[in-house]
DNA sequence: ATGAAAGCGCTAACAT
DNA sequence: ATGTTAGCGCTTTCAT
């Protein structure tokens, strides 16, 4: 910047300020300026200008998702960047997967703001951070923030009344990790919707061929349920996998919860609750943008609806 | 830091050494250290030891991609901010969707170094950048510097064969943008395993309806094709909708380039020449580093092997 | 082994 | 409208 004032032969400070584009430069100085900041090839160092600027934002924010490359994290990522550069804002990624969630959020602390898919047991870690977070997904344990939501319980028991309607009466569940709010949602609307009568159920399925494996089983035990509910998209797929190793793919209907690509290219084709990813993506940058912009009010806990997409194998009926 | 200094009762260097881990301080000394920074909740200023540091390094790699949420460019990107994380280092990620290459680099140029599915037509304006770049999928053009691509034109070649195995003899190319090298490529092994029979070509497919209306095109033309090779999976995914529409997709058959998940459970499953999109990630993120540590030979190209996975959809006979 | 002083590149506050 | 000075939080260099 020095060099910039003198090939220009002004003060640094004008060069900030034509760097920074104040008006308050003469269009004449401006020019020279610009003139040497092209030809010395000068770029500011924005570092330092962190480091002495008044409100210190790094026009960074951080985003902490279990698995960037699963279709919803991902959907939800991609937005969550177009929103970020609508604004001007960079976004540091990082993977919640490993199970070291601290660690991960703390790496990328140093921002203006997270968005966090949370994972672990408890967030009260974050109360010590000084950062806006907006959770995207799950609720947190511990703090209090905003929060950007499925209706999982509604969807999970629009689910279980649309295989109700077609006769459906033994229905099994299969979730994820029973700790995991979402889990719980989608469980309780699955309760809420079958009254006292469940069907056989099986948690804590954490990959699509546990899922397999588990569907296999319960359709083979004793009293078989006619319609299966399945609570995220990775079970979901291992359900279709089973019903085809079983041969009864269009005997047994399914009903995911969350949308997948090709999903409507299997036979049958199944039918879902489609969350909107790219739609929590954006809320959860906008809110945190206006977290960042000092906003002080409760923390809110905003619900994104869900849709029933009927395709197919939720309509096989009994 | 003055406050953890003035609470432990040491020099402001002596905590910037204990905060650094050097090992010349004495125990007690380092003990009193720790426990101010503790109790006053002190976490060292990244930006602020950047700006003095020797070495300049902000931790920081930036990654730009297509689209962060297709599945190839998501398994990349997870494989570097894997590999990042290894190395205690921190990932930007950028989308090269919107068309606006040079403009969405620069925003994350200020990193320690760069991974680049390149897009625009020409990428000269990396030239005056002081960072290092390796390019990922495809080459750049108008600089050097490590590229990690697929073997394209091999891979495309082994799938003509396969066909041409399969008593195949006008097969028909569907592919993306000419002007991207991945397409050239493939185009390339196309033609070469076909000698100078090549069928009908389809080239500029931006997605996959507008693959789905050009596989219609063709398959009604005259002279339709037995047997489709697509370019890429937003492709094949459109070649398999159209003959889906038209009862075909037992009669011509496909092979794609790019793996997709649940290809193995479409009627019929698709057969593909599957690339390793998170090899490609992690081999890119590692010479990056390798450049970044230092490292000035000559650029390098790299070339990942593709697999062909036959799955049925490439099985079908004339 | 520890500390004092200087300064990284920039902007805030205050002149002029 | 432009320039001067101080200092952000840290690491370097050099002294002790």
């Amino acid at each position: 910047m020095n060099d910039v004032a003198r090939t220009a032969g002004v003060s640094l400070k004008t060069v900030s300020r034509v760097v920074n584009g104040e008006t308050t430069v003469a269009p004449d100085l401006a020019a020279r300026v610009r003139a040497a900041v092209e030809s010395l090839d000068y770029r500011p160092h924005l570092g330092a200008s962190l480091l002495r600027r008044r409100d210190r934002h790094t026009g960074t924010i951080g985003v902490l998702l279990e698995d960037v490359s699963n279709p919803f994290s991902a959907a939800l990522h991609r937005a969550v960047i177009d929103e970020a550069g609508a604004r001007g804002m960079q976004v540091l990624a990082g993977n919640l997967a490993e199970g070291r969630e601290r660690e991960a959020v703390l790496t990328v602390a140093q921002t203006d703001g997270l968005i966090i898919a949370p994972m672990a047991a408890n967030q009260a870690y974050l109360a010590s951070l000084r950062v806006p977070v907006v959770f995207v997904d799950r609720l947190p344990t511990g703090v209090e923030a905003d929060t950007v939501l499925s209706t999982n319980v509604a969807g999970a028991a629009g689910a279980i009344r649309h295989l109700i309607t077609q006769g459906h009466r033994r229905i099994a569940y299969l979730g994820d990790m029973r700790r995991l709010t979402t889990a719980k949602d989608r469980h309780r609307g699955y309760l809420r919707a079958l009254g006292g009568r469940a069907g056989p159920e099986v948690h804590d399925l954490r990959d699509a061929a546990a899922a397999e494996r588990a569907a296999i089983a319960v359709l083979r035990g004793p009293d078989p349920p006619t319609a299966i509910f399945a609570g995220r998209s990775l079970i979901t797929i291992g359900v279709v996998r089973a019903l085809r190793r079983l041969g009864l793919e269009r005997v047994v209907a399914l009903v995911g919860f969350d949308d997948f690509p090709l999903a409507d290219l299997l036979d049958p084709p199944v039918t879902v609750v489609a969350q909107d990813p790219a739609r929590m993506g954006r809320t959860a940058a906008l809110t945190l943008f206006e977290r960042i912009d000092g906003d002080k009010s409760a923390p809110r806990e905003i619900r994104i609806p869900t849709t029933l997409i009927p395709r197919g194998s939720g309509e096989l009926a009994i």
